[in-house]
RNA sequence: GCUCGAGUGGUGGAAUUGGUAGACACGUUGGACUUAAAAUCCAAUGGACAUUAGUCCGUAUGGGUUCAAGUCCCAUCUCGAGUACCA
């Protein structure tokens, strides 16, 4: 009795033990140089929220786990870290509310991560933890931001240069022949001229080269908030918080000039492997479309005193002052133009509007002001517009066109104008329809009365001078060749993707290692970083708007002192004040994984030895909800540091997956509410099978209870969420729980109907809630913490659960109730090695049985396949099978348990230790040399055949698979069920697939 | 609207290149053990019909290709994710 107490799977005990020892041993620490191969498994590290994990947030964790383990087995060098991504706007919102400062509050939480994730036993090398809000940490963050500062982008190149080689070409040629992405609005000078320049405006002008630049953007400026909003927390003009009006501000602030990477972010697509979801929406966020731009001149206004249509197409004078250039995928098309369209916002629409038609426009464009961009998104159907009363000149037919603004031209993509050709653009086709303008068909044999025609493929250009009769792709080339012969329009690329915003008006954040002289930003000397966060007394924007920093009393840069001091000293003589903006969230996570390579160097970002031996990461695991954020950011950040020669690789991940969402099952309650009269309410709750027929189910419930002749009525249903806490594995509720519940008070004297419609006393049956798949949320009652999983189950089985309810990348619903299938198997597990174990079997080696080494083999050649196609669900499976069978087999062999033991050690690592242990090992089983497959195990002389008839299988009869296809026939149709079948037919044909399957035809 | 993905028992999900649909679990039902419960073990479990051997129907729907289709092709429906007046 003792010695089986003592041989029970004692779940807490064992995880408790390994998890010790990883740690005292530092058994999953990575060194830097190693004989072996490298493997870096990556997990996109978490932002430490407050409410802790629950159930869905191990998943990616458990999974590239599982590969950093499976790899160890291997012989890899396999470089796991974790750490976290600690600035942010939760803390600091909670700073705001309570006054404690957001480094605490980020502490704290980080404390109970660790402690939650400790537990799970992950393999994490704990050693390289980062956190971005660490100033040790940030330092890096600030000088990649100063490296970006001080390069630009040159086009012959094609990659990021030192600014000095910029300076170097102003010297000694002007700006004319660089060729750089830059600023829209660079004026040409010449060497002399750049000379003559001030220093100051020698900086401006570079300040239009550089990578990341102060420019002026517009934001969602909410005045009573003081605080700019994101698109997302803006409702219908107004703040989501508060209901505040929110306005279009500009601001200065620093972008990023990722523009300049558009091409290789998208050729770099093709040479990762992550999935196709993900870079499908990366492509379309670049949005890189291939057409050209046009150069319209605007005629001199036409006389007002004549009528319109006696003026088109007489000869008139082109105002030369001004040209609206356009962007057009369909430059075949432009003999199609009959208007032009320009954004309200078109910085043209003041200039060339008629005094007659002034009052209209103005009004028009102050009611698209008013509308905000996400109103004007969504009410895509109401056509509005106005004409200026200015018309164009058509490059080719050289005939006025009218100019028209509405909002469906977007002033934020191309150049904020079209060349409108209904014929080919519904869009256009509505607008003209709408204001009754001329739609010109310029597409032979298409009927473009009902619609526009937008089919490229199966377009022949018609009614259009040397177009005539070419397909969409020759007219486009013939297009842009009379354009350009005529200087009015070339070829061009347009991209969708803008430089990115890296201002922040927030508290915690990375400080800018900035400084202002005379209006011009100035870095901080690498030297002098980290520029560390100041104190502030409270986190809210100034009263005069300015951003949280300053609230700051020490936050100036003394330039003779070299150090942050006072900010009354600012004379803007020496002592200068800082920048006020924080960085945003993606800045620190966008280099992280190459700071996990040598994370604690003060010298460098990371060595040279550290980045030459890791390289790259070779699997990323993480959520898709990245897809355009964080995982755009850091490739261009790792283009970046790739031009500089600091990175070996121009992508930072070699594969990546993303997880998919756990969701949760909630438990529902349906009650209606009751009353007798003038009696008190009270609930009838209603058990799930009853729900559809309610009536019914009343009704009956009213003829078992004692008579009540007072006159009844009863609510429609009513739903209350229970705690997923409160049911069992089959749907039951533990009604007293629920009422225990302070929220469910008003369910006092509350009538249970149980599934038989009778109500529920003394247990004398079940009431069963109804489930819905949700997101994990506190209002639904159905938030799952790992805590209490690890507590009763333990961290193995959550660990197998996590990965056994299905593929990785699909999103699936969690059930605690399913947990004991595997926990099962564990016990299972366990048992099968108690006899080795414990002694009872005594004497000599068992020799393994073919059965036993089938089992085996069978085994590792599945594990394996599925650990290398993340199949980790079925994975799971195959131990099941595999423990069932040699259980029926009571195998004691060593030569299969001691295997076995390592397969199953990188999806429940520490019962894998315990028995790795027992079987007589000193040394941990994380590296034990994965078990080889051998096919020789696996051979089989015979089959057993399903034989079919018509495709349908009927029976299966066991051959030798040395015999011919002749020879199975004949055996096959010497059988007496194939006589039976057939009932005297002659098969016409008989297929026999040898090792596969026999099918019968006729 | 567009792009991508997915529809398989009561539930989560298996099913290599087209070759025995429903592995493995959960749940359910019955049984063993127990004073009882828990735990454990055994058996059954896609549906319909049939006392029995068995027959028919079954992978969202409708067509098609094939000796053979969950798997390939076409059309339709439903759900999910992303994105959106992108010229």
């Amino acid at each position: 009795m003792q010695e089986t107490q003592m041989m029970q799977y004692n779940f807490n005990e064992i995880e408790k033990k390994w998890q010790a020892y990883w740690a005292k041993n530092q058994t999953f620490k990575a060194e830097n140089n190693s004989d072996k191969e490298k493997f870096y498994v990556l997990d996109m590290f978490p932002y430490p929220s407050g409410a802790g994990l629950h159930v869905g947030h191990p998943l990616g964790y458990i999974a590239s786990d599982i590969y950093a383990r499976y790899k160890r087995h291997k012989g890899f060098n396999v470089l796991h870290p974790q750490g976290y991504d600690s600035f942010g706007l939760p803390a600091e919102q909670y700073a705001i509310q309570t006054g404690q400062h957001p480094a605490i509050t980020t502490a704290e939480n980080i404390k109970t991560y660790r402690r939650q994730l400790d537990q799970i036993g992950f393999s994490f090398d704990w050693s390289r933890e980062v956190r971005t809000s660490d100033p040790k940490y940030y330092k890096w963050t600030q000088w990649i931001f100063i490296e970006l500062f001080n390069s630009w982008y040159n086009k012959e190149t094609d990659k990021a240069e030192d600014i000095e080689t910029l300076i170097a070409a102003f010297s000694s040629d002007g700006n004319a022949k660089v060729n750089a992405v830059c600023d829209e609005d660079i004026e040409p000078f010449s060497a002399a001229e750049w000379h003559a320049f001030s220093s100051k405006e020698q900086q401006e002008v570079l300040l239009k080269y550089r990578l990341t630049y102060l420019a002026d953007t517009e934001v969602n400026w909410c005045p009573a908030l003081g605080t700019v909003l994101a698109n997302d927390e803006i409702v219908n003009g107004v703040s989501e918080r508060g209901g505040h009006p929110v306005i279009r501000k500009k601001m200065t602030q620093w972008s990023m000039r990722i523009s300049a990477y558009a091409q290789r972010l998208l050729d770099g697509l093709n040479t990762i492997d992550w999935p196709q979801p993900l870079k499908d929406s990366q492509t379309n966020w670049i949005g890189r479309s291939e057409g050209a731009s046009v150069t319209f001149k605007v005629l001199d206004n036409l006389d007002p005193e004549r009528s319109r249509s006696d003026q088109i197409g007489v000869s008139t004078t082109l105002n030369h002052q001004f040209e609206i250039e356009v962007f057009t995928t369909r430059p075949d098309t432009i003999f199609g133009a009959s208007f032009m369209t320009l954004a309200p916002e078109h910085e043209l629409v003041a200039e060339i509007t008629t005094p007659e038609q002034k009052a209209e426009v103005d009004a028009y464009v102050e009611a698209t002001a008013k509308r905000s961009e996400r109103d004007r998104m969504a009410d895509v159907k109401t056509i509005s517009g106005a004409f200026t009363g200015a018309y164009a000149e058509h490059p080719f037919t050289k005939k006025p066109i009218p100019i028209w603004i509405g909002d469906y031209v977007l002033a934020g993509y191309g150049t904020g104008a079209v060349m409108s050709v209904p014929c080919g653009d519904q869009r256009d086709w509505d607008f003209a329809k709408h204001f009754n303008i001329d739609i010109p068909n310029i597409f032979e044999g298409v009927d473009i009365s009902e619609a526009a025609f937008a089919d490229k493929e199966k377009t022949v250009i018609s009614n259009s001078d040397f177009l005539n009769g070419l397909p969409y792709k020759k007219a486009v080339k013939t297009a842009i060749y009379e354009l350009e012969k005529l200087g009015q329009g070339k070829g061009k690329i347009n991209y969708r993707l803008r430089d990115a915003v890296f201002s922040r008006q927030r508290y915690w954040g990375e400080p800018f290692p900035v400084y202002y002289v005379d209006g011009m930003p100035q870095m901080l000397e690498d030297k002098f970083l980290p520029l560390k966060l100041p104190e502030v007394d409270k986190y809210l924007p100034t009263e005069t708007g300015e951003p949280p920093l300053g609230n700051a009393t020490i936050w100036a840069w003394d330039t003779k002192q070299l150090s942050v001091v006072s900010c009354s000293l600012i004379d803007n003589e020496t002592v200068f004040p800082l920048e006020l903006n924080t960085m945003p969230g993606w800045a620190g996570s966008s280099q992280y994984f190459n700071r996990y390579m040598d994370p604690h160097n003060d010298e460098a970002i990371f060595s040279k030895e550290a980045i030459d031996y890791w390289q790259d990461v070779d699997l990323y695991i993480g959520g898709s909800e990245h897809a355009t954020g964080h995982l755009l950011y850091s490739r261009f950040w790792q283009k970046f540091m790739f031009d500089k020669g600091l990175v070996p690789k121009d992508e930072f991940a070699k594969k990546l997956i993303n997880q998919g969402m756990i969701t949760g099952t909630s438990a529902v309650v349906y009650f209606v509410i009751a009353r007798f009269a003038k009696d008190k309410p009270f609930y009838i709750a209603v058990s799930k099978s009853s729900i559809a027929v309610l009536e019914e189910t009343i009704k009956k419930w009213r003829n078992k209870t004692p008579v009540n002749s007072k006159p009844f009525r009863y609510s429609i249903l009513n739903r209350r969420y229970a705690n997923v806490d409160y049911i069992n594995s089959s749907d039951e509720l533990d009604i007293e729980r629920f009422l225990g519940d302070s929220m469910n008070k008003d369910f006092e004297g509350a009538v249970f109907l149980g599934e038989n419609d009778t109500e529920i006393i003394d247990n004398n049956d079940a009431y069963k809630v109804v489930r819905e798949v949700e997101k994990m949320s506190k209002s639904k009652y159905n938030v799952v913490n790992p805590d209490d999983i690890v507590a009763e189950y333990g961290a193995d089985s959550l660990r197998l659960y996590e990965m056994f309810l299905g593929p990785l990348e699909q999103s699936k619903p969690w059930n605690t109730a399913g947990i004991t299938g595997v926990h099962g198997f564990l016990k299972k597990l366990w048992k099968l090695y108690t006899p080795i174990i414990d002694g009872s079997l005594s004497g000599a080696e068992v020799k393994p049985s073919a059965e036993n080494l089938k089992t085996l083999h069978k085994t590792i050649k599945k594990v394996e396949e599925d650990i290398e196609n993340f199949s980790f669900n079925t994975s799971v499976s195959t131990f099941m099978i595999c423990v069932n069978e040699l259980t029926t087999q009571k195998c004691t062999s060593r030569a299969i348990l001691e295997p076995l033991a390592i397969l199953v050690s990188p999806y429940a690592p520490h019962i894998a230790e315990e028995l790795w242990e027992k079987l007589g090992h000193t040394e941990s089983i994380s590296t034990a040399a994965f078990p080889t497959f051998e096919p020789k195990y696996l051979v089989e002389s015979a089959k057993e055949y399903p034989i079919s008839f018509n495709g349908k299988m009927k029976f299966t009869m066991e051959l030798s698979l040395d015999l011919s296809k002749d020879e199975i026939e004949a055996a096959v149709m010497a059988h007496e069920k194939t006589q039976q079948q057939l009932a005297g037919r002659t098969p016409k044909k008989v297929i026999v697939v040898p090792g596969k399957i026999v099918n019968i035809v006729g």
